[in-house]
DNA sequence: GCCGACTCTTAATGTAATCTTAAAGGATTC
DNA sequence: GAATCCTTTAAGATTACATTAAGAGTCGGC
């Protein structure tokens, strides 16, 4: 099982992302500072470190030295909250295997996890995510959703909510639990999901599937259909 | 299985080389510097050296003197900083059997590493260098794509950009997943990237390849068409 | 060793996909 | 039937990407 190390001083971006990560079967470990990550390193075995750059005492850049001067091989995906290319750039030169600025969503990380994993082992096991709802195929990694036989190439936003919904089918998700997972701002705007569920509807129909959007008023929306 | 000792005494580079030794399906073995490297020699079985002859203590040439006075069999290819030190190889005859120089792709060390091997096991069956993409045929050794029996020559970029999307038809690469691939860590560019996946688009379509390649915003691109 | 050709990088500007917002019209509930 | 919530369309804003051209660095030829 692979281990997964978050390193952020924020206890709720924390426990989203350790949700997740465990929803998707691997274990989570945490710290929320970059000496208690050095701690962690040397007492736990870890696959991959998400670390969060920009923590109050900025001691982020500790932990990238740390496991360069160690000549530990553990794969790093940096959040920070500065936007600047430059940053980017400096933080793959300190050995960094992938980058996120905030806000991100969840699933966007999860992507981003899997395809570091595939990446560190190409052989293994990792089958790319994929999720099938007969006669819909998403394959998550691939931004691709396929109903019988036809193939949708999907944004960054709809391939999260499918992806929310496939895993979930016939279950009520509420707006606020969409918004907090796909997008990740809590200042969440009704309008905006309405749209994205429209289109998702107008592609589901187009392809014939099965399984529809439902509208659970005041609440949020549920993916059915089929034989269920 | 192919035994591979990486000598350098950067431990990012020796990663990375291993990496993709592993992923083509051989054993990588290290040494951070000339003095490891003959350890490694003593005990172990090698096929094939990659040989950094720029390291700290500039003792790459004990190497390669040391194969030299042991007779040791063993195929050689040597990664420098610099031209000119191809020719003291050379004129020195010490026998290197292919020369890199600084920096140099990963995919580009993969295609050499097949062509000596092919040069030393000639009837084995070691995977050619050819990948076939009907109608496209790329000779990586070559840096030829064919399309239609149109020859297209390619720059050393092109070259790995196009083997890595003829590995991983219909995937979407990340960008930074590229980046790593064909350019060895550096400094990472998105712009540069993009000017390439120009060029690139610009002769497949010339060609009339029925492959194209199709962009994932905020992700990576794809290599699809055909029968996909 | 200097020059020209070629490749790779950088910069600058144009373009278009995606995301957001707004607004008007339907549906649903009380 | 009024109030609320949802759908849909389209236009607006934003950002990522595409493209072109020019600059920097390399390499080989002479």
């Amino acid at each position: 099982m692979e281990r997964i190390l978050i390193v952020d001083d924020d206890p709720q971006i924390r426990e989203v992302i350790r949700t997740h990560i465990e929803q998707s079967g691997m274990h989570a470990l945490e710290a929320e500072s970059g000496r208690q990550a050095i701690e962690q390193l040397e007492s736990e075995q870890v696959d991959i470190i998400i670390l969060d750059l920009m923590m109050d005492d900025r001691d982020g850049f500790e932990v990238l030295r740390y496991l360069h001067t160690r000549r530990l091989d553990i794969m790093t995906i940096v959040v920070s909250a500065r936007r600047q290319e430059q940053d980017k750039i400096t933080t793959l030169g300190l050995g960094a295997d992938d980058y996120m600025t905030k806000p991100f969503s969840p699933m966007e990380l999860m992507a981003r996890i899997q395809a570091v994993l595939r990446r560190r082992y190409p052989k293994s096991s990792h089958s790319s995510l994929v999720l099938r709802l007969s006669p819909m195929i998403l394959d998550i990694d691939n931004y691709t959703l396929l109903i019988y036989n036809e193939k949708i190439s999907l944004t960054m936003i709809e391939n999260g909510l499918m992806q929310l919904f496939m895993q979930n089918p016939d279950r009520v998700m509420t707006k606020i639990e969409i918004y907090q997972q796909v997008w990740q701002h809590e200042r969440y705007d009704d309008n905006n999901l309405s749209v994205y569920i429209s289109r998702l509807r107008k592609q589901l129909e187009q392809a014939q599937s099965s399984w529809e959007i439902q509208t659970v008023r005041g609440v949020g929306y549920r993916l059915t259909g089929a034989g269920i």
